[in-house]
DNA sequence: AGCAAGTATTCTGTATGCAGCATAATTTGA
DNA sequence: TCAAATTATGCTGCATACAGAATACTTGCT
């Protein structure tokens, strides 16, 4: 109908932006942020009346909310006993870094393939943003960089479902993903991955951008094991 | 009251399975099942006093549960508006199956290298099931069928998570895939392909069956694109 | 003192009530 | 007759209230 396709996934800004946010939307925001911040500890039990006052809403909101989460991943829900922190086994970040890799590889192919010039760029300066971050040590931010180059990616493909899917698996894990950078030795290695995935990106090469991502995951593994 | 000290940190495997169900999920249940089958149409607004008095239950579960499905997917919320039935464009439709392949042949592999013989075992004899039924032309039941062995090929990896994000995507286009079917020619190259996956399953060939998952699924999107 | 049983309290699960917004209907003017 | 504005209705969004379950506590008994 419209030919509004410049850039695949732009159609979000073409519409006048929805404004009215329902509580439901914004209390969903804090607490999954919150969690991933981990202000809530893995395993802790969340006390609707507590956290309800605390953000300053109701019950109901705040449960929709919570049984939003559930079906995230982020908490469990025990009937009549309330909800908990999801608590993560090791076999869990197994099994979750194992379909993120397949999610990115899919993202990076199908970006190699599709994305636009000006997309590749972006991140291309995204890289380079970090890889000064990196120099500068400044861990958190260059965290903040690396999970958006990761996600940029992925949106690079223009496949929406596919970066649900991915941003869904990436909250569970992006707390502990932060901590198993912890080390120079580790940090330098995540950090020349990114350079050869950033390498592949650019020469649109999909198949080495898709093992370039399949080794960073798979050294993520090794990396994040240990804070279990 | 119960001697749960006694190995510290194992706790959570040993608690019986509480089944206590409450009524938020039996209606998210209820409502997924029904917007799958098709008795919401694409599209519908779904008033939550009617519903609510149809399923025989107050409005606050059913809230609740309409909120888990514009997670999952299959609602989408219009603030001040409320819920309706999430309409799939054909390009969702590509999306989708893209991720939905991914996530298969991860599966496929997985399964080819990690899953007991019993196991496979079990999804030849369902296949086998299914060719009957075939023969009979009984197409409500190869329907399930099918689906189940898609699930079970992904079940049989061991990876929950996987199981997860698959059946999530499985339910938004399940409907779509029932449609696709029809008429002989397509069902039957639907079954030719599954002959090739269920073959390559047996032999534990795991790029064989990821390449037999790959073109039966872009085979579905070709079958199924008519129906939108 | 230790254990068990009963009681009390706290929290979840569900229902109901109220306010605001969106849409539909109706009326009035040109 | 048609269009625009205003009213009216119905539904959603949120809060509060109530009932049942689970846990913590207290008290009595061995």
């Amino acid at each position: 109908m419209t030919s509004e396709a410049g850039t695949s996934g732009e159609a979000a800004e073409a519409y006048p932006r929805i404004q009215r946010r329902t509580l439901h939307d914004e209390v969903l925001e804090r607490l999954r942020d919150m969690i991933i911040e981990g202000r809530f500890a893995p395993g802790q039990r969340i006390n609707e009346g507590l956290v309800g006052a605390q953000l300053g809403v109701s019950r109901t909101p705040l449960r929709e909310a919570i049984k939003t989460l559930a079906s995230e991943g982020l908490v469990e829900i025990q009937p009549a006993k309330g909800a908990i922190v999801r608590k993560f086994t090791a076999q869990d970040l197994l099994q979750i870094l194992e379909v993120l890799k397949a999610l990115e590889q899919l993202g990076g192919r199908t970006a190699c393939a599709q994305a636009s010039d000006a997309a590749i760029a972006a991140i291309k300066a995204l890289h380079d943003a970090m890889m000064e971050l990196y120099r500068t040590r400044n861990r958190l931010e260059y965290f903040k960089l690396n999970q958006a180059i990761h996600s940029a990616v992925v949106a690079a493909s223009g496949n929406d479902v596919l970066v649900e899917m991915h941003a869904t698996l990436q909250a569970r894990i992006k707390r502990l993903r932060f901590i198993g950078n912890e080390g120079p030795e580790k940090w330098a290695g995540a950090v020349a991955e990114h350079e050869e995935m950033i390498e592949a990106l650019t020469k649109r090469d999909g198949e080495a951008l898709a093992a370039a991502i399949g080794k960073h995951m798979d050294s993520t593994l090794v990396r994040v094991r240990g804070v279990l």
